[in-house]
DNA sequence: GTCAACGTTCTTGTATACAAGAAAATCCAG
DNA sequence: CTGGATTTTCTTGTATACAAGAACGTTGAC
């Protein structure tokens, strides 16, 4: 619901970018989006340069804005990052997450296995992101909250991929109740290394499955 | 050396920020920004879009972009999520670091040492930040070492502040010494915990002195 | 005197016009 | 026919014009 047509634009055209609409190195034509979304280049400039800043474009002077799919190299940075990135929330949440939010991450730890029950990947996957969420939160900084949260989204497209490994969705299930149950009883370094091993695997699993598609 | 006008206009206003020539809350003026810099509106609203994405400014939709400086708890907040950035860089760099980084890391930290005993601050602390910086490519993760940059840009004016504290140079020279034994030994966890609190306690050193201040 | 409604003014958001640099196409020399 | 220079076209970057919403002041009723 925003009020500016170019961030309504600049919404779009992620969700295009995230959908693949668009390859590698794309050139981002003003003129055509312009057409496009029936505005007139304005709008379209303010929203290609907050795809720019979201790095998810890249701008070069005078020639243009490129789409920047991030490559294997760069997609593994990502998710050790993340798997990092988790790590730390998770250790700091060992000590600082309140007991509501406790009580939230074992009700969504419910709906998830009742989606795995349910052979419900798509619901597995929503409630899977909000488990991760609600620890980001539990680690009590909001500043640290809105990096997790960011890198969680540009991830969303690639996580996903890796949950449809055989067997992969109750292993992720029975990783959550670890750090769950390491949350209750506070240990700080059993989170953080749980959860940094339960991301960085999904970096690998999708690595594998890079791997296996290029051959 | 940017080509497009309003890149530079970025970069000007983002130093006139750091500089604290704007109070958090100020609104920015297109038009007078505009005359300021002799321009039209049209680059001075693409400079304040960079402003606002990068997280110095708050766009408020048909009301305008304000100025928003961290408050005493973004800050702190700030401060930690670096800590632990700078531990996950240390820890992956015992393990990745090339010996050309590590001499090159016990050069800087050679330099610090002789501005100390030049006692120039100014030149102590642009010494200083290389040292973290060679750090964050040591983990060799280009995604993560970008995101360690920014932070580190965005913190560089509070980061300053403390280090007027009296023995804070001393302390400081010697914190790094340590972090380079234990990249030299590969000590991974020895690193982490050694930058964590090296960072931490510049985060403290500050709300020591903010706090002071407000007294 | 206070509060609310209306109208003016100011500011942002969008459209269009213009300038300048880059890519592409054409033309000419060898 | 090929290579390079020149001109043309296209695209981005900036300026200006216009539209619409928000802030502010004035006026009038109570």
């Amino acid at each position: 619901m925003d009020i500016r047509r170019a961030d309504q634009i600049a919404d779009t055209l992620e969700q295009l970018v995230f959908a693949g609409e668009f390859q590698d190195g794309d050139r981002l034509d003003e003129l055509k989006l312009a057409e496009q979304f029936n505005v007139s280049r304005t709008p379209i400039r303010e929203a290609l340069q907050v795809l720019v800043t979201s790095g998810m474009a890249e701008q070069i002077p005078r020639r243009g804005v490129f789409i920047r799919q991030p490559g294997p190299v760069e997609l593994m940075e990502m998710f050790e990052t993340m798997a990092e990135i988790e790590a730390v929330c998770g250790r700091l949440a060992a000590t600082r997450m309140s007991d509501q939010d406790l009580e939230a991450l074992a009700a969504v730890n419910d709906r998830c296995q009742q989606a795995i029950e349910a052979s419900d990947h798509d619901r597995y996957y929503a409630e899977n992101e909000t488990f991760h969420q609600i620890i980001y939160r539990g680690a009590a900084n909001g500043y640290l909250e809105k990096q997790a949260l960011q890198l969680q989204n540009r991830l969303r497209a690639y996580r996903r991929i890796q949950l449809r490994f055989r067997g992969r969705l109750e292993q992720s299930m029975s990783e959550h109740l670890a750090v769950l149950q390491f949350l209750k009883d506070g240990d700080a370094e059993s989170v953080a290394k749980t959860l940094r091993a339960h991301v960085a695997i999904q970096g690998e699993k999708f690595h594998q499955l890079i791997a296996s598609l290029q051959r």
